[in-house]
DNA sequence: TAATGTGAACATTTTCACAGCA
DNA sequence: TGCTGTGAAAATGTTCACATTA
């Protein structure tokens, strides 16, 4: 009932749903797969991968068997075919472009951030709405006005976009970022993003991070009662 | 006790467990109730609080009810009162002092955060190995050397980190955290950190999450078909 | 023996349906 | 009627047990 061994079933672009905890989770993998790959490893098991991890082999053998047999029994899995699968999964074969929209200090921060490229994006573009800083550039990047954001975005063929502006610019810059035809958004603004169900946002909230991190730890080691 | 009407169990420092889901949400509830409170609002429903994050009106209650009953039927919830419990349950009624480790980028915006103050955050020190940062002020914030780590810490009671260092340096300075006696470490650094148990780690990765947003955003749209 | 892949059991989370209060 | 609170059903996610392949 399944194929020959040797010619593999990939399933490879079929686009069936990959849940999103499993996305999530594919992302580590991939970034210790690279690790490896860069190693000089060449095989890997389940167990090796979820140690390293923080997962069980049997939770790593389901994600990688949702979008099709990688292993090889009693050996493992070859990192690079891995590597080379998951990078198709994300997209990241290529390079994509990405919009820094807000430069204040965490879009500085994402514009001197290395580690991007290493993982397929590349910041292409910076926009913001002070004067001041409009023309600049920051890590080799210019920041341009809002007003050239749908042009920029259209020319270059931007799809993604961070979105680090103060609270009470978000949402419009955000509908900006829409009509200029961005395809997804991070959104650093503490704010719930009211956009049409085409465009995708995943926030990034740093207090509220915190806040949970604080709830875990519990209340203060009662010293005294 | 506080039992005025109806005998209302509000479990209040009854410390059972709210499941992880929950948890994350109750830092959207909070966030938008404080909005409404500096509004000047008094009451809100399950169905507005649900609408203005994108939820349905029933996990709101679910989740409100997973603490107590604070709701009033055919009224809804008080949104004062509900702020106030919140931030017990966050343990944000007072502020906690958080130390930055690593000065680059990443750590010289949180530095410059001042949305933490606002949901009980201050960061109260920085470290980094840099000697050319080291003395140095950012953002009105003194940067010691990492040897000062475990003396501050201490001194200041501190329990929350930002790790911000580069990956090669991340499990070396989260060690020296938890030696400090640091109870939960927000990661920045794209690498898993081996601690023991009792230490909470919440990990933040930028990259991981622009490659989640390709992902569902899916292959460029073949435009004819 | 050392691994993968997977149905079935179990656990958690979300949604549904509705009882009951104001 | 408008709203909360909640048991039960449905959906989703994880772990277990084991057949199977190298």
């Amino acid at each position: 009932m399944r194929q020959k061994r040797k010619g593999r079933p990939t399933n490879t672009s079929r686009r069936e749903r990959i849940s999103p905890l499993t996305v999530a989770r594919l992302s580590l993998y991939l970034r210790h797969l690279e690790e490896l790959a860069a190693q000089g490893q060449s095989m890997v098991s389940s167990r090796q991968l979820g140690d390293a991890l923080g997962l069980t082999d049997v939770q790593v053998r389901k994600d990688l068997a949702s979008f099709g047999q990688f292993g090889r029994p009693g050996v493992g899995y070859e990192v690079n075919g891995l590597v080379r699968r998951l990078r198709e999964i994300f997209g990241t074969e290529r390079v994509w472009d990405v919009a820094v929209v807000g430069v204040g200090s965490i879009g500085r921060a994402l514009l001197a951030f290395k580690g991007l490229v290493k993982k397929g994006f590349h910041v292409a573009a910076a926009f913001d709405k002070d004067p001041r800083k409009i023309g600049k550039r920051v890590s080799g990047v210019l920041v341009r006005p809002m007003t050239e954001l749908a042009v920029t975005v259209r020319r270059k063929g931007i799809r993604l976009a961070v979105l680090a502006v103060p609270a009470s610019a978000a949402q419009e810059a955000a509908e900006d970022l829409c009509q200029a035809g961005i395809k997804g958004i991070l959104n650093f603004s503490p704010v719930r993003l009211n956009l049409p169900d085409h465009v995708a946002v995943v926030p990034v909230d740093l207090a509220a991070k915190l806040q949970q991190l604080n709830y875990f730890i519990g209340p203060p080691k009662s010293r005294q009662g």
